[in-house]
DNA sequence: TGTACATCAGTGAACGCGCGTTCACTGATGTAC
DNA sequence: TGTACATCAGTGAACGCGCGTTCACTGATGTAC
């Protein structure tokens, strides 16, 4: 039957959210349509009323996802103490189990290069998320800024990743509490 | 029909060989058995006189190429100058375009995340890679080894994985280059 | 304003394909005597 | 040393399941008049 299009187009979003949530969490290939329509609410045959394709899927949920991340970035103050405690969420307990609800590049960078449209979208996110960084926290050169914000993302990335793939919980917080304090060092020198 | 004992030996390894290199390359679901058989040489059907399982294969290679990522450490001089070079040629890109025959961690640390005979394999590897790393290589003082070695494979990771998400061959060579240089200065200060 | 009709998102069954896994069969190897 | 037989890895057809995608049908919405 016919729906109000103010309707639909709330449907269309919380497609969006659900798949970006369940991509983060299990990966591209760890979800199926499915399981994102149920979440959304509604059954399987109607997401092709939505997007074309699964791949079309992946491509949007990179772009919707880099909007939140982004905004996480605004959510601290533009000050060193602002900057320490972007990393100190970023490298917390809380962000490594909730993938869901966390950053696109620490869950998703890897299943990104086997589908080109969402390598685009994460490339452009990529280049978004450095130039928030080094334009929203201060640093020790403005010259040096954005070398050092590629650093500073090289080490939360891999330093998230890494405690996410360890099953072992203390070496798991030492890698995140070692990283941090890594980062918060190269700060106090600044 | 039967076949000598040795030979059988040899396809098991060479098995093992080609899986490593492809799950590196594509990851656990981007390659189905019958081309691992093919790329060892065999046909898909006698894989399960080899292994129990895809699963259980999947573990067996984090394992095997364990074994390959620390010798790769120690091909390198215990000195300052082996520990640059290691550097080097992790952030190359020569390495980012041949995750078949590259590190570990930064090819399959997210599929680990939901294969648990995996994520066991990967976080003993992890132990040895971290052990080795602050062992193999002189640091300022003994007492921050294992520390630095950690902050030190979190940006070895996060910056080969960033560097292999993009599409933009300037952007990626930037985060390689970057990261390294970083690195770089953080020996020089030691 | 009321009526008739076209639209279109949602539903769930069905399709087709890929892939992990199984199986009957083969035939050279290795062993028993 | 020679012969007969059991073993067992390899082969390719087949099975079963999951999943992306399609489709006929439904029925309330929105539109034309």
């Amino acid at each position: 039957m016919r729906y109000p299009a103010a309707e639909t187009a709330e449907k269309h979003q919380r497609i969006l959210d659900e798949a970006t949530r369940l991509f983060r969490d299990r990966g591209f290939d760890g979800v199926n349509i499915a399981e994102i329509m149920k979440a959304a609410g509604l059954t399987h045959g109607s997401f092709y009323n939505h997007f074309e394709s699964k791949n079309a899927l992946v491509g949007s949920c990179i772009v919707h996802g880099a909007t939140k991340s982004l905004a996480a970035i605004d959510a601290n103050e533009p000050t060193v103490a602002g900057k320490k405690a972007y990393v100190d969420t970023y490298l917390s307990v809380k962000h490594r189990d909730d993938p869901g609800s966390g950053c696109l590049m620490s869950a998703l960078a890897s299943d990104v290069r086997r589908e080109p449209m969402a390598q685009g979208a994460m490339t452009r996110f990529i280049h978004s998320f450095l130039d928030k960084v080094a334009t929203r926290f201060p640093w020790q050169k403005p010259r040096t800024a954005r070398r050092d914000a590629i650093r500073l993302t090289a080490s939360l990335v891999g330093g998230l990743i890494l405690a996410r793939a360890v099953n072992d919980g203390e070496l798991s917080e030492e890698i995140l509490r070692e990283v941090a304090s890594g980062l918060r060092e190269g700060f106090r020198e600044a």
